[in-house]
DNA sequence: GGAGAAAGTTACCGGTGTCAACATCGTCTA
DNA sequence: TAGACGATGTTGACACCGGTAACTTTCTCC
C-alpha cells in the first residue's frame, strides 16, 4: 500500500527544496523564502525540511551559492561576447563588461541579487586567504584579474591599482543597489543606461594613466 | 483611581513608539522593529499601536524620516568642520566630506542606515519634481549642490557634471553597503579608511578638469 | 451632565520558524 | 531471511509575528 499515491519518502527532497527556494526568491526576493511555503509546494510536511537543513539560514546560504554562480555566469557571458584585437582596448572593455554584467544581473535577477548580499559566501577579506581567489569564480576575483590586466597592458598605473578594486566594486555595486531597491529604482531604463554608461566611463577615464587613449565608444545595453 | 499606577491613556503613545522604534532599529536594524515588542517596551497592549499607525510600514516610514535627518545632520557636521580659504580646494573638500560623512553614518548607525535604504522617503527621480530639491535636506541634494559648486569654481567640466551625481552617489553608497552589510563588513577599520580615502581620491581626480591642482592631502578618519 | 470621539483593551485569525515525539521506509547484518 | 537501525517524513505543539473586530475607558466639548 505504499507504491501508489504519494510515497513516504520523497526521494530527493533536498534538491527539490533548493530548486523551489531559488524559484521563490527569483520571484519574490529573500523575504519570499518560507520553509512552510516551500514544503507545501514540494508536497511535503512543514517540518520535513529540517532533515536536510539545520534552519532557514542554511537554506538561504545554499540559495546564495546558486545566486553567486548565476551572477558569475552572467558576467562571463558578457566577457565572452567581446571581440577585440587591441590588447589595451580589450582590457578596458573587459573591465567595463564586468560592470555591465554585474548591473544587468542585479536588475534582471533582483531577487537573487538581493538575497546574495544579505548572505554573501565568505568574503575576499584579507585578499590572501583562499587559494583560487584572483580570477576565481567570484566577481571580486574577476574584477581583480581585469585590473591586473589593465596594469599589464600599461593602461593602469600600478600605484593607482592598489585601491582600484574596492573603488570599482563600490561604484558598480552602489549603482546596482540604488537602482534595484534604492531611491533610483523607478528610473526609466533609458536614463538608467546612460547613467551607467557615464559611471563606467568615469571609471575608465579615472583609471587611465593619462595617455592619449580615445574614449570607449560602445553604448551600454542592459538585459 | 486613575492617577496612580498606570493611566488608561498613555498620553503620547505615538512619540513613545517612534522613540522606542528608533532605539530598536539602532540596536538591531530594521528586522528588530516589531510592533508587539515595542508595545511591550512602552508598557501598552500590542494592538494600541494601530490607533497611531496604519500598519508596520507606516512606523517604518517615520523611522526612515528620522534616519534621513540623522544622516543629513552627520554630513552637515562634517561640512561645518571645514576651514578653507581657497574656493576650489574648499569645493573639492566639501564633496569629499559629504562622502566621509555618509560612510561614517552608515558605519556608526548601521541599523538606521539599513532601514533608510529599504524605505527611502520618495526619490529624487525626475530631478525636476519637488521644489526645495537641490541643496535641500537630503544627501542627494547636498551632493548636487557640491557638484554645482565644483563647476562654478572651474574644477569640474560642465559636460562631466551631468552624470557625476549618480556616479558619486553610487560609489559612496556602494562602499557603505559593502562595508556595512556586505562582503567587506569585517575589514579592519584601518584598511577601510585607506580604501575610502582611495575611493574619494579617485572621484576627485576623475572629476578634475585636468588643471594642475595638487591632490587633497587630508587623510580620512571615520567615527 | 451627557454624547460622542479618541485611545486604550482583550480575543481572535492566519502566518512564520523551530522542536520533540512518533511513523515509515530502505539497508545492512546476524 | 529476520530483524535492528538509521535516514527520512509526519504530526502536533510552542512562541513569535502582523493585523482586525468588538469592547471599554477616558477626554472633550456642547
Amino acid at each position: 500500500m505504499s507504491s501508489s499515491s504519494s510515497p513516504y519518502h520523497h526521494g530527493n527532497l533536498r534538491d527539490a527544496l533548493v530548486d523551489a527556494a531559488v524559484e521563490a526568491v527569483r520571484e519574490g526576493g529573500p523575504e519570499a523564502l518560507s520553509l512552510r511555503e516551500l514544503a507545501r509546494r514540494v508536497g511535503v510536511s512543514h517540518a520535513a525540511a529540517y532533515r536536510h537543513f539545520a534552519d532557514r539560514e542554511a537554506l538561504v546560504d545554499v540559495v546564495a551559492e546558486r545566486a553567486l554562480a548565476a551572477l558569475v555566469a552572467t558576467v562571463h557571458r558578457h566577457l565572452d561576447g567581446l571581440a577585440e584585437t587591441d590588447p589595451v582596448t580589450l582590457a578596458r572593455r573587459r573591465l567595463r563588461e564586468i560592470g555591465v554584467g554585474y548591473v544587468e544581473f542585479a536588475l534582471v535577477e533582483s531577487g537573487l541579487f538581493r538575497l546574495l548580499f544579505t548572505a554573501y559566501p565568505d568574503p575576499p577579506e584579507g585578499k590572501a586567504a583562499g587559494s583560487a581567489e584572483v580570477g576565481g569564480d567570484d566577481p571580486y576575483g574577476m574584477l581583480n584579474a581585469a585590473l591586473d590586466d589593465l596594469v599589464e597592458v600599461g593602461y593602469l598605473d600600478p600605484g593607482v591599482r592598489v585601491g582600484a578594486d574596492v573603488t570599482c566594486w563600490s561604484a558598480v555595486h552602489g549603482f546596482a543597489v540604488l537602482n534595484v531597491e534604492g531611491p533610483l529604482r523607478s528610473l526609466p531604463s533609458s536614463e538608467r543606461e546612460t547613467a551607467l554608461a557615464g559611471l563606467l566611463l568615469g571609471i575608465d577615464r579615472g583609471l587611465g594613466v593619462g595617455g592619449d587613449w580615445p574614449a570607449l565608444e560602445t553604448p551600454v545595453a542592459l538585459g
